[in-house]
DNA sequence: GATTTGACAGATT
DNA sequence: CAATCTGCCAAAT
């Protein structure tokens, strides 16, 4: 059981770490994960979070400019409005202050 | 088993 | 400085 680990179950697990108030990017996770250049399959274990149990606050995962991409399969502003009920500005569809709400594991779970 | 797509990122023009 | 194109790796069909 040492290829129980995929990377798709990693990304969720990283996701799940990020506290609330805080923000990542695709590029912070796959980077973390060893896998810079994975972005987009970090984007994708996104769109099967939407099925995965239990699911991944993938509303606080943006892409690298704060931009809320994907928030179309939330199904609407269900993206915008939880992050903006965990206290993260969102106008636009965009994420304000990004850089002082951006959370990168690469950083934060460094330790 | 091979091909196409993909919630991106980074470099270049 | 802003917009555009390519690149990369893995998952899905």
């Amino acid at each position: 059981m040492a290829e129980d680990y995929n990377f798709y179950d990693n990304v969720y697990d990283v996701v799940r770490q990020i506290p609330k108030g805080r923000v990542t990017s695709y590029g912070a996770i796959a980077s973390y994960l060893g896998a810079k250049r994975s972005s987009r399959v970090v984007g994708y274990a996104m769109q099967v979070a939407g099925s995965a149990n239990p699911p991944v606050p993938a509303h606080r995962v943006v892409n690298r400019s704060g931009l809320l991409t994907g928030k179309f399969h939330f199904g609407g502003n269900t993206m915008q409005d939880l992050l903006e009920s965990e206290g993260v500005e969102v106008k636009e569809d965009q994420v304000q202050n990004f850089k002082a709400l951006f959370w990168d594991p690469a950083i934060e779970l460094e330790l």
